[in-house]
DNA sequence: CTGTGTTATCGAGGCTATCA
DNA sequence: TGATAGCCTCGATAACACAG
């Protein structure tokens, strides 16, 4: 409102005469938009953030419900269910966002040295969707636990390589429907649809969600290792893509951060894995 | 630290092609 | 012909960047 004010106070300079009635009433003019101002602000507060968190069993539930070729998939196709829980493996594990997951191409993942990049690709003609997802922030690459590019590399070379349609472009995740799409980028709803049906197994999840818990747990993690407070802030600023808010001192030891910032991913990522291995021997 | 603008996500509703 | 697994749109709102 304060921008609308201030333009239409030039435009009225703009079009009436220059004389001191017209100044007065400008001048009130301005200040009586500017007096309707809202002055509370609609944003919600922060903290609240922290109750945002959700249950490690229930995700251990969700995915060992999931895992491919279990009685009782929510999906039908093999490939399917090969496919979204590794999408929700991705998620849990790194907790990137809905849109940075979508617009990963195989590229991104360096199968040797099992990192995984974070690429932005705003307007990118080779998209063909409609709706096309980005990056929202910083680019960043980080290390992936071996299982997860394992299971990526398995999906890439034993579902996603069988459809003829996904060779012409390098969006990691596919569509295995048969039909117009088959073989094209996952599109967002379809995404959507994904996450609708994991509401109907644990009750109130989304993308984001996860990507709270994925916080959560890093600040259990790091509370854990006694991390400085400015510390973790740091390292959570780069894995989450975040801008630093330190600006010097952060180009000065960037590549110290970096490292330590990936030893956390890694061991993030084994924490939760080790504890599904456990599980499965267990039965 | 706050206010403001931009962009992504959520969530719900509706449509379409394929298959058994 | 119904079930399934896709797809599209859009308003509301949360998340983020950045200047003051």
């Amino acid at each position: 409102m304060s921008v609308a004010a201030e333009y239409l106070e030039f435009l009225a300079r703009r079009v009436c005469p220059s004389s001191e009635e017209a100044e007065k009433r400008i001048t009130a003019m301005v200040a009586q938009i500017k007096a309707n101002r809202p002055n509370q602000t609609t944003k919600t507060m922060v903290g609240e953030r922290d109750e945002n968190h959700l249950e490690d069993s229930a995700l251990d539930a969700l995915e060992t419900k999931l895992s491919p070729g279990t009685e009782g998939n929510p999906f039908t196709d093999y490939s399917v269910q090969f496919r979204n829980a590794l999408m929700f493996a991705i998620l849990r594990n790194t907790g990137i966002r809905r849109g940075e997951l979508l617009n990963l191409k195989v590229d991104d993942i360096d199968f040797a040295g099992n990192t995984l990049r974070i690429v932005r690709r705003a307007d990118s003609p080779h998209d063909i969707r409609r709706y096309q997802p980005v990056a929202k922030t910083r680019e960043r690459q980080f290390p992936l636990h071996a299982e997860l590019v394992n299971r990526i590399h398995e999906y890439v070379a034993q579902h996603r390589s069988k459809l003829a349609a996904a060779k012409r472009h390098g969006y990691l995740f596919v569509t295995h429907k048969e039909g117009r799409y088959q073989g094209a980028p996952i599109s967002n709803s379809a995404f959507s649809k994904f996450i609708e049906v994991l509401k109907g197994i644990v009750g109130a999840i989304h993308a984001h969600k996860l990507r709270h818990h994925w916080n959560y747990t890093f600040s259990s993690l790091s509370a854990a290792k006694g991390l400085p407070a400015a510390r973790e802030e740091k390292l959570r600023s780069y894995l989450m893509g975040w801008e630093q808010t330190s600006g010097t001192a952060a180009t000065y030891n960037r590549r110290h951060i970096k490292q330590e910032a990936a030893d956390s991913m890694l061991e993030l990522q084994r924490k939760v894995l080790a504890r599904k291995q456990d599980r499965t021997n267990e039965q």
